[in-house]
DNA sequence: GTATCCACTATTGTATACACGAATTACCTC
DNA sequence: GAGGTAATTCGTGTATACAATAGTGGATAC
């Protein structure tokens, strides 16, 4: 009983996505659905139903008679992005800050706070990069609140392939370090006003930064095409 | 040249999803594939592209073997969708507060207020609602930020269906009017924030008044549990 | 009367076949 | 050789055919 087969579909959707993510399939690249299919080893039917998903995540834009095409990510998108994360994040340590946190869950903070100091030392600036996103998705996850956790997934994978390739993070880290034990510190007594605070300026700081090396690597700013089919319904288009 | 027939899945996809939004497709009803190809006289392909992207967008569960089920929503996921929009909208309103709006749009949203003050007095609050709504749009479309407006129409969608129906709003309508007006005035005035305290307070407001309504209707707190507003676990309560 | 097993049915998952339109190539005219 | 037009190819959109499996109901044993 219980988790039969999962469907194709699935594993293709996962497959395509982390490759996208991680760079293997570039930006501007056209995806086949014959050959994903002979490479992939099934029909056409489960690449189509992977493709529309990725279609409906913003990562490819299919064309009638033409093929899939992996959208290229303006420096405009990116902005916008960072900005959202900004607010939500901002939102969730806040939430977290009022509720309070228990005697685990500041160990395990002060722990992450811990070992990207021991990254910043080591100069193992990947290993701060990965800490960071748990660092911050903490906070997200404790907000109780499902529907942020998963906006916030979706947003943080849009930037994830842009994130650790050559980077001025150096220039920046203990600034970094030093905010997010501030934070800690707010959250830890209940002081939901600067915590709250402390996020907000510590995520703006993090997207002039990231703009910043994102332009000197030649990204556009603006490019990225349109093509969400979510707003269809919404009255107040212009 | 151009646009040429869209893919029938588009128009099926926006047609059931519009019929569940309007209540004519109920919670928990079972979607069927052939049944709907024979309704939508399509074959069984275009409908099946058409209910993977409602699942992806979280209105219904597809089930092997069994059939697409519409999905209950309960009032905890109303309750984290409107804080969600209610941090969206703030950012929003001091987005555009901050850069300013032109004398056309002033004039736009002098006018909107009146016509709601007209429902008001008429008592036509279906006209209130979507005068409303549309309010409330103005400023995330003019946050310049593309990303922000699929994300809060697709969460305002997912409310939509529920907030028409039989409500205590004419007990709140005027407040509300009153705040809508400090924001006006807030956004005319550059005054960022303000403009942004204004927009939280008011949809603070008003996810206490939503919830109330909703629990009044009966509508499960957590699908399964007992159905009281479980104030413990609002991140909000001062 | 009840429990168990088995065959059947309903419905999705996957593969294949067909239709259509856009892009490209080949060919013809001058 | 240039320009335009017909034929071909390529790839998606849609329909249909086949496979697999969860749920159902009925027959059988006791």
């Amino acid at each position: 009983m219980g988790s039969t087969k999962r469907p194709y579909r699935e594993t293709i959707y996962k497959e395509i996505l982390t490759d996208i993510l991680e760079g293997k399939i570039n930006e501007g690249e056209k995806l086949l659905e014959l050959e994903l299919a002979t490479q992939f080893n099934v029909s056409r039917t489960p690449i189509r139903e992977a493709l529309l998903q990725l279609e409906k995540d913003g990562y490819i834009l299919l064309k009638k008679n033409i093929g899939a095409i992996v959208k290229k990510t303006s420096a405009k998108q990116i902005q916008e992005v960072i900005e959202i994360i900004g607010q939500l994040e901002s939102f969730a340590v806040e939430v977290v800050a009022r509720r309070g946190i228990s005697k685990e869950d500041i160990t395990y903070l002060l722990d992450f706070q811990l070992r990207m100091e021991g990254n910043a030392k080591s100069k193992d600036y990947n290993g701060y990069v990965n800490n960071n996103i748990l660092f911050h998705s903490f906070f997200v996850n404790k907000s109780d609140n499902k529907t942020l956790i998963d906006i916030v997934s979706g947003l943080r994978n849009k930037i994830y392939r842009l994130i650790s390739e050559g980077s001025t993070l150096p220039l920046h880290i203990d600034k970094y370090i030093e905010t997010h034990k501030r934070i800690i510190d707010a959250v830890i007594e209940n002081n939901y006003k600067s915590a709250r605070m402390e996020m907000e300026i510590h995520l703006k700081d993090f997207k002039t930064f990231f703009l910043d090396t994102m332009l000197k690597r030649g990204i556009k700013y603006l490019d990225g095409e349109p093509a969400y089919l979510n707003r269809a319904l919404d009255p107040f288009v212009d």
